[in-house]
DNA sequence: AATCCCCCCTGGTTGC
DNA sequence: TGCAACCAGGGGGGAT
């Protein structure tokens, strides 16, 4: 499922497959996700080239040359998936496949159950305006997320621990997983008002998550290495979760049983020994 | 401004 | 076994 290590490791499989190739064709199954997808725009990336892709917060950005320079915008949602088969292996429109666009010999698909994702279409220069980008905090692992800032900006703010870290305002791509991963790691408790952290806590919360993030793209990646003509994508870093769905069962640091509560509607797991 | 709650949608799981 | 309730990894938007 689509966190930021999987959406970045699917941006490093779409860099190797798709970049500088040109895109010949745009299939729309529907004209909407979550909102309405942009149908003329999509046609009128027809016969550019893939110059780019990159990512920000858990947006794919397909760049395409040209003298408006547009971008094609993907967003996975919470059941959306990428994937590139070889358009000789091409099968039928699947349950849920909304969108394919074709390279060369290669198809790029997009199948959604919930279709809560996205497929936009912007010119580059609008790229830093857009409603979805403008407002975003700074990358996780980017060098402007560090202890100092995550002092700085938790000041005055009483929203749980947790909630801020979910907040992409106040930093990016941070899911409700990585979120109960990050406050065990971190030894704070997620309900914890974000105001109350102390130096020290924002410095351990923000190496907890550079290292979970980190540990968990490493394993999306190693998983979908090369995902052509793949079918499943279900990473392993679920092995390696310290508390997420393990309400009940020993803590791996103490022992403790692991605690659930639910904040903001969704889980939260915690060890009440190590986290403070 | 910060916070809270609801909603978009389908499918898998749980519990009666 | 059948069926309904509940839950799911995201995140914008509006009310308070």
């Amino acid at each position: 499922m689509p966190e930021l290590p999987e959406v970045e490791t699917v941006r490093r499989g779409l860099d190797r497959s798709l970049l500088r190739r040109r895109l010949q064709e745009v299939e729309l199954a529907r004209h909407d996700l979550r909102w309405p997808i942009p149908v003329a725009a999509c046609h009128d990336l027809r016969g550019r080239r893939c110059v780019a892709i990159s990512r920000r917060s858990k947006y794919l950005l397909l760049h395409f040359d040209g003298a408006t320079a547009p971008v094609a915008l993907v967003h996975l949602g919470m059941s959306g998936r990428l994937w590139v088969e070889r358009r000789r292996d091409l099968d039928a429109w699947r349950t849920h496949e909304h969108w394919r666009m074709h390279f060369g010999p290669l198809v790029l698909r997009y199948a959604d159950p919930r279709r809560f994702g996205v497929l936009d279409v912007v010119t580059g220069n609008e790229l830093g305006t857009h409603r979805l980008l403008c407002a975003l905090g700074p990358e996780p692992l980017g060098e402007e997320f560090d202890a100092a800032y995550l002092f700085r900006r938790t000041r005055q703010r009483r929203v749980a621990t947790k909630l801020f870290l979910m907040d992409a305002k106040n930093v990016v791509g941070i899911g409700n997983i990585y979120a109960s991963e990050i406050c065990h790691a971190a030894g704070v408790r997620p309900r914890r008002g974000a105001h109350r952290l102390s130096r020290d806590d924002c410095a351990r919360l923000a190496i907890a998550v550079r290292t979970v993030l980190s540990r968990a793209l490493a394993a999306g990646g190693t998983t979908i290495r090369d995902y052509i003509g793949a079918d499943e994508d279900t990473g392993y870093f679920q092995h390696e979760l310290r508390v997420y769905d393990r309400a009940g069962l020993p803590c791996v640091a103490c022992g403790a049983a692991i605690r659930q509560t639910v904040d903001g509607g969704r889980s939260t797991y915690y060890c009440p020994t190590c986290q403070r």
